[in-house]
DNA sequence: AGGATAAAATACCGTGCGGTATAAAAATGA
DNA sequence: TCATTTTTATACCGCACGGTATTTTATCCT
């Protein structure tokens, strides 16, 4: 997991990850059935000790401003984003992908979705936030703008600027 | 140039290039002195097709609105950009392109960087934008949101959905 | 202790890559 | 017209990949 997730999920070979894990191939091999179970495998590891932190803010019914604040903070702030993010590496890379790998990923792509979506609505619910655009849109919208900035950390922009542009993306749920 | 285009650079051999293209790998070698060559050509060629559309969009001088209504247009509607754009594909996948194509790569970058401060400039000095944050700033946060739209263009989402989106994105320049 | 068994390490296979040497074909000059 | 030169096409090289067969090592169980 933290192989491909350092680097590019596509450029780790087999060879380089059994290396690094002081683990022979066929033992590999008969503990994932090859490079897709692997990948699948990592991702379901990084899915729950990771991304589980960004459904536990959105589910957290802290309400807008604090959640978007504390998303901010995850994208921008995150020393363990740092490196990027491997569910977001993976989703750009999504075509090089075993099928079992790739399945995943639309599922967490999905339950992402979800997420935003229903705690927009709340929000908008709450009376927190007018709801110009459809809450599908903005979900989405949200989204994008976390995947993007995390992105940015991976090529080693400086977070301070990420942060600049995550707030002024995330200005527009701001009610004045 | 189209086949790196319209599929990902990283997955488009020389043989398979040599193979639509009619032309025999010595030929191509020859000519382009490499991949790291026929890359740099491509994006050479793609700058001076395509990306100038940008350059001139930037450098009308037709104000704020009207501008981010034709960059809206290039980014969610040109047809050219139904398969994404070569240079933010190569962009994405930097580390795996040569030196040359690396460097012009990083070239266009900065060159697309200062139009956009330059455009966000006059605009600020005409009084059209009041200017919350630096020019800078928003600068590249005005350059990556029209990639994500792109990006997000290649990946087959709803060009009607990723135009909302958008739009949300450069809201933010809106003078009320 | 020692033979059956399970696990691990090494060596290997086919494939496709970027890149090049060699052979065939075409163009040139007198 | 025919030898020389230049261009083209074919065949090949070394390499690294994902994946596997074979051999070596270690672990049991009595």
């Amino acid at each position: 997991m933290t192989a491909y997730w350092h680097g590019d999920p596509a450029d780790v070979s087999l060879n380089a990850i059994c290396q690094m894990a002081g683990v022979s191939k066929p033992s590999l091999y008969r503990e994932f059935g090859g490079e897709d179970g692997l990948a699948r495998a990592a991702l379901d590891t990084y899915a729950e000790r990771v991304l589980s932190d960004i459904f536990v803010i959105l589910g957290a019914g802290q309400g807008l401003r604090p959640t978007l604040a504390a998303l901010i903070d995850f994208a921008a702030s995150d020393p363990r984003m740092e490196t990027g993010c491997l569910f977001y590496k993976m989703r750009a890379g999504k075509h090089r992908l075993g099928p079992q790998t790739r399945a995943r990923v639309e599922e967490i792509d999905a339950a992402a979705q979800t997420a935003y979506a229903a705690f927009l609505r709340s929000c908008r619910d709450a009376g927190e936030w007018p709801g110009g655009q459809s809450v599908d849109v903005m979900a989405k919208y949200l989204g994008e703008q976390i995947a993007l900035a995390i992105t940015q950390r991976a090529s080693g922009e400086d977070p301070a600027r990420i942060r600049d542009m995550l707030e002024v993306a995330l200005s527009v749920f701001a009610t004045p």
